[in-house]
Order: C-alpha cells, then sequence, then structure tokens
DNA sequence: ACAGGAATATGATATTTATCAGGTTTTACG
DNA sequence: CGTAAAACCTGATAAATATCATATTCCTGT
C-alpha cells in the first residue's frame, strides 16, 4: 500500500482529521485498501466488525433486511464516509448491512487505532461524537418523512437527495444511478409503486430518462410536490 | 436546590457517570431543578439550547412537527435521561420538541460544564459518544419498522415497547398511559386508526383497557402479529 | 449476434389506511 | 353539581398503496 492516510484529502471530510500525526501514522501502517465492485458486500448485518472502513470512492448502500424479505436503504455512504463507526464505538455487531452501488475503494482500519485514540484524545472523540450527532439528525428526519410524508413525496425527496449529494453528469443525469429496486429500498415501498411514479413524473415533465439514468427536469415542481401543493 | 448530582443515582444511567469528581462538582454547583407538569414543553423545535435536561421523574415525549401539523414522536425519554444533547454537542439547535407527557421533574445543567468535560475527559466524551450510538441504532430500527411494518404491526410493537420501558401497575396496566394522540403520534398513523386498532385488539383478547389505561393481555399474540404471523 | 435472464413497465385488482361525519364518554372547572 | 370542551369511538367512504399478472426492454455471457 504505497498511499498514507497522512496525505489522503479523503481525511479532511471526516473524523480522523482530529488524530495527531503519531496516532495518524499508526492507523496508516494497520489499514488496508481494498477494491469492492458494484453489488459486492463489505458486511452484513450482525457481523462483529474488527475495524471501520474509509470510503475513498464509490458509494455504499447501508440496509437493513426485515422479516418480509425487502430491505430498508437506511443511508448512503460516499467519498470521505466512515462506515461501521458505530458498532466499534458501541462495541456491537452491526446493524445494517453495507453493499457497493458503485465500484468502491475503501480503506480498511483495524478497530484498535480507533479505539485506542477514542480513549486518548478528546478532540478526536468529540470529532466523532459531532459526526454521530449529525447522523442521528439525519436519521430523525427520515424517520419523520417516513411518516408523514406520501409515498410521491418521499419519492420526490429521493431525487433531490440524490442530487444534491451525488450531483449531476453534463447532461444533467444523476451521477449516482441506482436500480429501480434501490430507489423503492430508499423510499420505502413498493417496486411496481416507485416505477409508477417515475413514469408519472416524467409524464408531468418533473424528470426525464434515459436508460437507467434518471436526471430532475422540474426542481421547483418536485419541491412543491414535498411542501405539499 | 439541596439535591447534589454527586449523590444523585440517577446519574449511574447516564453519560454523567463518567466525570471526575471535581468535574461533576461544577455541574452540580451550576445546575438549577425543574418541574415541569404534563403536557408543559421542555424546549421546542428550532430553539438554541444552553445546556442539557437531566430527567429525574417522568417521562417526555421527542417529536417533530410536518407540514400537515401533525408531530412524529421520535423518541420517550424517562428517568436517567439526558436531553438535548445532540444539540449541545453539535452546537446547533434542537431538531426536536420535548413535552412533558406526565409530570416530571428535571434538572437543567449549563452547557459550559458539559463542553469543557468533553474537551478534557476523553472517557465522558466516550460514554456520551456510546450513548448516542445506541440512540443511532435504535433511530435506524425505527426507520426499518416505519417502512417495512404496516400500522397494526407497528401499534403491536408500540405497546410491547411501552411494557418493556415503562412497565405495568400491580393490575397489568401499561404504567406509561399515553393519550391516543400521542400513540398514533408514536405509531405514526391517523388517531381514527389508532382507536380502530385498539378496539379490534381489544375484542381479539389481546388487549384489556379501562379509560384511557391500556393493559396487555396476550403478548404472544402481539408478537406473533408482530412477525407476520 | 443472440438466447436467456434480469430489470423495467403497465394494467387490473385487492388491501390498507386516511378522511369525513357524526356519535358517546370522560374530564376539567366554574 | 352541571356544563362545556376535550377525548374517545364508530361507520361510511375515498384515497393511497400493494399485489398479481403479464408485457417489454435491456443487458450479459457465450
Amino acid at each position: 500500500m504505497e498511499s498514507r492516510c497522512e496525505n489522503c484529502i479523503i481525511r479532511q471530510f471526516n473524523s480522523l482529521r482530529a488524530m495527531s500525526k503519531e496516532e495518524l501514522k499508526r492507523v496508516s501502517d494497520s489499514k488496508t485498501t481494498r477494491v469492492i465492485k458494484k453489488g459486492e458486500p463489505i458486511f452484513k448485518e450482525g457481523e462483529k466488525l474488527d475495524g471501520v472502513f474509509c470510503v475513498r470512492e464509490g458509494v455504499s448502500k447501508l440496509s437493513k433486511l426485515s422479516a418480509n424479505g425487502k430491505d430498508q436503504i437506511v443511508k448512503l455512504a460516499s467519498k470521505g464516509e466512515v462506515i461501521g463507526q458505530r458498532s466499534v464505538v458501541a462495541e456491537e455487531s452491526v446493524n445494517l448491512s453495507a453493499v457497493a452501488v458503485s465500484d468502491m475503494e475503501v480503506c480498511f482500519i483495524p478497530k484498535e487505532g480507533i479505539v485506542s485514540t477514542l480513549h486518548t484524545n478528546p478532540n478526536f472523540t468529540l470529532e466523532v461524537l459531532r459526526h454521530m450527532a449529525h447522523d442521528l439528525k439525519e436519521a430523525d428526519d427520515v424517520i419523520v418523512n417516513m411518516s408523514q410524508k406520501n409515498v410521491k413525496q418521499r419519492m420526490a425527496e429521493a431525487f433531490l437527495y440524490l442530487k444534491n449529494n451525488f450531483g449531476e453528469d453534463e447532461e444533467g443525469f444523476l451521477r449516482l444511478v441506482l436500480s429501480r429496486e434501490d430507489i423503492s429500498n430508499v423510499v420505502g415501498t413498493a417496486i411496481e409503486s416507485c416505477i409508477r411514479i417515475i413514469s408519472e413524473f416524467k409524464k408531468k415533465g418533473y424528470l426525464k430518462t434515459s436508460g437507467k439514468k434518471i436526471g430532475i427536469a422540474d426542481e421547483k415542481a418536485l419541491n412543491n410536490l414535498i411542501e405539499g401543493f
């Protein structure tokens, strides 16, 4: 592994930036880099993790399987995010599965370096805490959306979320391409309903599509829909 | 305020137990105790908090108002829990409103004592972090339940949750008495649907009622329902 | 290039859930 | 104690959503 954490820009986006030089060196010496192909799992619900994964490239879905066989996507993690943190911090098995939704490159950081720094460097611990506080707020928002918005509104939100977090290509299509099934698992609805609503939005001129690619054609209309107009 | 944090048993249940004697003394000197009557607010969504609230007695609902005027209850906090922590840690305004659902006694702890300890005592910070990690896991579970279980299943879960977290009285009724409206706001459904399902569960012998009080009569049946049988 | 499978799409229908409209019971309080 | 308001309940209906069935299109591996 030639690349060192000390030189990794990704680090600026996550809690690792609060580590001291020495701590970072230790982490860098122990880390390993892995390439994960689209569709491959990083870890599965219920496993014990020996460390965390820092996303260098690509996007992972974090989801939870339910009794009826569907899985709900709780979060999409991309460049700069650290996944598996909650599990390592709480010393519990992971509550979510992580699967790559695009080709990925991640660094695996064994938990020892993380845990010892948590015990000794309050700046680092506080930084991790702040990130978790942010995640918790987002989770609260998702709960409220799930229970108070209808499927169309949640679909509209999902597309705006994808635009704001993963961007668009030159032609105005969402950069992150998800299958209809993944979209329905984000929104929490049946695949057929998801597809139907995409068709409807297309007819109304809110969206455009090209194969699997989806683009936002009328952001204002989507926003109005979310607000209930 | 005669009572001191150092002697408060409540402390054992939350992150304050990781504070040193001196830190705890500072907190105790700056804290104030407040009595909050059922129905009264502790804080409202969007406010800036100058500290956290440690629950000594009673239960508070943490909820978020949505565009359509309903509010979704995200969490019920009781004895020993610290509320407002997320906001203080992230240095953001609170994302939830807190209202007492029973008469309460809470200690208000100004944030200065908390924040300075967060910066200097990694054990305390880690303890807070662990609590937040736990809350985040619970929030993830709620998201999955919301999106994958139907209203009846969520109702059944809510009653079991109330039993497990707040207990039953001598006659087997749930100790925490919530209005039908509060129950519907926990479950994320219309009041009428909530009431209808309570009636149905009563007819089927899953629940018993006495005025506003609700008791679980057939826990196994409720569990089966949740599992989808 | 093409066969086969997966993903996408759409219609018909069933089920779930919300909404509206009216009741009854309980509670708060002058 | 009595009255008004709030909370609770029930029925009828409408709306939202899931499910089932069946095309169609797209992609993958040989």
